[in-house]
RNA sequence: UGGCUUAUAGUUCAAUGGAUGAGAACACUUCACUACGAAUGAAGAAAUGAAAGUUCGAAUCUUUCUAAGCCAACCA
């Protein structure tokens, strides 16, 4: 249990002991103390000082006495500065906390608790190759699902593939138009960019055409419609949706193409799903639920036949979910899909890892299943995350200004293996090691650059300035974690000595209040559903230690007591920093 | 026109309504390797978009304004 939620009852205790007052928990407001004062950690007063009719330092004073004396184990001293209560906790209960928790690798995770979460991120189209954006996202995804399984539950990694479509079926009349056959394998290019440069291909093709009816003096809009390569395209999308087999044959070839090329970079950055969804199998869905709504009164037809729901008294707008001529729409496959999920994993909760344009959508989304009474509905969560910009504005794939997701990682690779070599620290490692040595910070560096911004700011990237490895970053974590491990590598096997004791120096016990609250960290990231609170922590941990390493020798401490003490205190920070880089989905190395 | 989101040092990010110093990082100016690893540490300078209100107390809540982004498709 953390500490401030064993100071929080024993506050409320007091009040009621020296004054009769019933104050609730939550209503009381306990931080951590402010460097400049004396004191670990402060009960703040004003909520109650006006009740009570006291004046703060009165209060302060008499509450601060009661604790003290009643709980020696746990507080030594207090002083009291206006409204503010501070506590010294004392050096034993940190020690205590220390011992007992130091060589522990799973400090802050929690046993299961029955409940099944399903995070869907990704969700690719497959006409085009990932980038930036998609990194955001995934690493987003991947990591949430992570936070929420140390938290105790049950996780199913879930991705919708957009496989089918107008977008698709571009790129795929672009190669019978231009391809002469070629594939992935004939030209030595990945599958996902070989496809891709079809669609691109196709934009040009497209764009030249309408140029050119125009010239003839066609209308724009109307040459839009008339180009000939974008008829052919519709048409591919109706010979697709008869099941003509010389247009499905193509789509699997291409889709097949585009799927090994995303499985090597999910692999590449550690991503995984438990179960894919593709739209082909889904966009025929949720017609069900039309019907159904149209029953409950939810929907309402209009005389053109299309179905409708209103949701102006909810502020919205009225939605369309069936077309006039009976096909379903995007909302009515994920209303499909949403039931779907449930059926097969019976979800506590659904989160969409999806960028914030969608904002809308969702929340559309949500409240139609909560007009339909369905039982997972409440469940529904959108785990929104602002665009990924270039200082030029978003990125467009029609102008080229796509970072994408391979050369990204590429050229972070490159950077790590250039630095380190400048460095000279690993010179013994093995081919294999090297190798597997940059990709550890490369990705360490990419994924800490991603997850330490809060989601739902959008946030800018310039390509120029490459990623840094000083400072707020995962190298600047993972460097330190080598440095840890560098010193309890040479103090092997003297770990189980008599304990050290006696007072704590101010580092000592500010980095034991800091390890303390790994558990509360977590908490607070898997309920706001927010990873950067953890990259945070670990920095700000990392920092911690560093400024203890250079004013504290733990080798060559004052005593072997104080040694001992202190390779608990190196070996916790490193247990702590390889759990919370590994919750953001990062490794940290033994030397780098 | 409506709805949602954002606005904090030169830049990128923090701060459950709490302390007359709003924290970091990068960049900038200094200093520290005969040291358990300098991919480090220490010191310095630098910010709450504007205005009103709510209260013991506001970067945080309310209103108005300004700027940016997204949405409001029988597109996905």
């Amino acid at each position: 249990m953390s500490i401030i939620s064993q100071i929080k009852p024993l506050a409320v205790k007091a009040l009621k002991d020296l004054y009769n007052y019933d104050i609730a928990g939550p209503d009381l407001t306990i931080n951590t103390t402010k460097p400049e004062f004396e004191g670990d950690y402060t009960l703040v007063m004003f909520s109650f000082v006006k009740q009570l009719k006291k004046s703060p330092e009165q209060l302060g004073n008499e509450i601060g006495e009661h604790l003290t004396k009643s709980n020696p184990e746990i507080f030594t001293a207090f002083n009291v500065i206006k409204g503010f209560l501070n506590l010294t906790v004392a050096d034993n209960y940190w020690i205590n906390f220390l011992q007992s928790n130091f060589s522990s690798k799973d400090f802050g995770s929690k046993p299961g608790n029955g409940e099944t979460v399903m995070v869907e991120y990704s969700s690719p189209n497959t006409n085009k190759p990932l980038h930036l954006g998609h990194l955001r996202n995934i690493f987003l995804g991947w990591s949430i699902a992570r936070i929420l399984k140390e938290s105790g539950y049950k996780t199913v990694k879930s991705c919708i593939v957009n496989d089918r479509g107008i977008h698709i079926c571009k790129s795929m009349i672009a190669w019978q138009l231009f391809a002469n056959g070629a594939s992935p394998r004939s030209t030595g290019i990945k599958g996902d960019h070989f496809v891709g440069e079809y669609y691109v291909k196709f934009n040009d093709e497209y764009k030249k055409q309408v140029e050119e009816l125009v010239i003839r003096g066609m209308k724009k809009e109307e040459a839009e419609k008339e180009a000939p390569i974008m008829k052919g395209t519709q048409q591919m999308l109706l010979d697709w949706e008869a099941g003509k087999p010389e247009v499905i044959g193509l789509w699997e070839k291409m889709n097949g193409w585009v799927y090994e090329g995303f499985d090597i970079t999910y692999k590449r950055i550690g991503a995984d799903f438990h179960k894919m969804y593709y739209e082909s199998n889904t966009y025929l869905l949720g017609k069900q639920f039309v019907e159904e709504g149209l029953k409950q009164g939810v929907f309402f037809r209009k005389d053109d036949g299309s179905v409708w729901i209103d949701l102006t008294a909810d502020g919205l707008d009225e939605k369309l979910v069936l077309r006039k001529d009976g096909t379903s729409v995007y909302i009515t496959q994920d209303l499909g899909l949403a039931d779907q999920k449930y059926e097969e994993f019976k979800y506590n909760q659904s989160i969409y890892v999806i960028a914030d344009e969608q904002n809308y959508h969702m929340k559309v989304l949500k409240l139609i299943l909560q007009k339909l009474n369905k039982p997972y509905a409440e469940g529904i969560d959108h785990l929104s995350y602002g665009m990924v910009e270039l200082p030029s504005g978003r990125m467009k794939s029609r102008e080229g200004t796509v970072v994408d997701a391979d050369d990204m990682v590429a050229e972070m690779v490159n950077v790590a293996k250039h630095k380190t070599e400048e460095l000279g620290k690993v010179k013994d490692f093995t081919e294999a090691e090297l190798k597997e040595l940059y990709d550890t910070i490369a990705l360490g560096a990419l994924k800490f650059f991603l997850l330490r911004v809060d989601p739902k700011k959008r946030m800018i990237f310039n390509p120029e300035e490459s990623i840094d490895f000083h400072g707020f970053t995962g190298p600047f974590v993972q460097y330190t974690h080598a440095r840890i491990r560098s010193i309890l590598r040479k103090a092997e096997g003297t770990r189980d000595k008599a304990q050290g004791t006696g007072g704590l120096l101010k580092l000592e016990r500010d980095l034991i209040i800091l390890l303390e609250q790994y558990p509360t960290i977590i908490e607070q990231a898997c309920t706001e559903h927010n990873p950067s609170v953890i990259a945070i922590y670990v920095f700000n941990l990392a920092k911690m230690f560093n400024t203890f390493y250079t004013e504290h020798s733990v080798m060559n401490a004052e005593s072997e007591e104080k040694k001992q003490f202190r390779l608990q205190l190196s070996e916790m920070t490193a247990n702590v920093i390889a759990s919370g880089m590994g919750l953001l989905g990062i490794k940290v190395p033994e030397r780098m």
